[in-house]
DNA sequence: CGCCTGTCTTGACGTCCGTCGAATCAGAGA
DNA sequence: TCTCTGATTCGACGGACGTCAAGACAGGCG
């Protein structure tokens, strides 16, 4: 992370438009796979994977640094830094209220990535 | 990937069972992270997502390397070893039929994991 | 059989990633 | 202000990744 040019892009791919038709539907082009893949490298580690469940499952759709991190066996530094990638991919906001940071999922991006994804049952029964 | 050189686990989640509730209502659990993480770690690079969907949309539900190949500024070898990184991860399978090989998609894992990125209407608009 | 074409494997190289300890920054409170 | 706690950044280390050239393997065809 520490020589990647382009650093923190942020990604946007904040459009609510549909963006992307199912992979297996159309083929997709090199510029929209230069944007998507990053989300779904950030998702590609079980730590983020968990964490990004975490946040996106909790009670009041954020959830606090301080409940985070004791959930891994792992130092707050690693933990921040997974959070960290998981911004820069877009997949999370992140809010500082007085002492305490609170991470909150973006759920248009999750809502892409699985857009991405989907196969229709016409397809599949296309075979 | 981190350290699982188990060789070619082909990571058994042929299960058609749903597997997993989407990521946003339930927690993710570390094992279920642990098997599914190295799926969207594959599809975390540009070259493999554009195989990938180049695979999964081919007319006959499959792709031949020789058509894969030339649509990539990298040489064999390279397109191979991410066509393996796919197989590895489950997301495709490969026949040799001839003097070609044909790889195809398997469309449950890709439907696992656009349900764990799902997000209900209800849940978003929970806030 | 021998050659050719297509694909995969091997070995190597530079870069990026996951992790940590130490240092730093940001607020809250005495 | 000074200190304490929570979170991030910095610097470093080992291992994994993406890429290539060279070689090996597989199958078709003279």
């Amino acid at each position: 992370m520490s020589k990647q040019q382009a650093s923190l892009p942020v990604v946007d791919l904040n459009a609510d438009a549909p963006c992307c038709p199912p992979l297996a539907q159309r083929r997709v082009p090199a510029e929209t796979a230069a944007v998507l893949a990053p989300a779904f490298k950030a998702l590609g580690d079980p730590v983020r994977l968990q964490l990004m469940s975490m946040i996106a499952s909790a009670e009041d759709g954020e959830a606090c640094v301080c409940d985070l991190t004791p959930a891994f066996d792992l130092t707050g530094p690693t933990i921040s830094h997974h959070l960290k990638t998981l911004r820069e991919a877009g997949l999370v906001d992140a809010e500082r209220r007085g002492t305490w940071v609170y991470y909150r999922a973006r759920p248009q991006i999750l809502r892409q990535l699985a857009a991405l994804l989907s196969i229709e049952p016409a397809a599949a029964a296309k075979a």
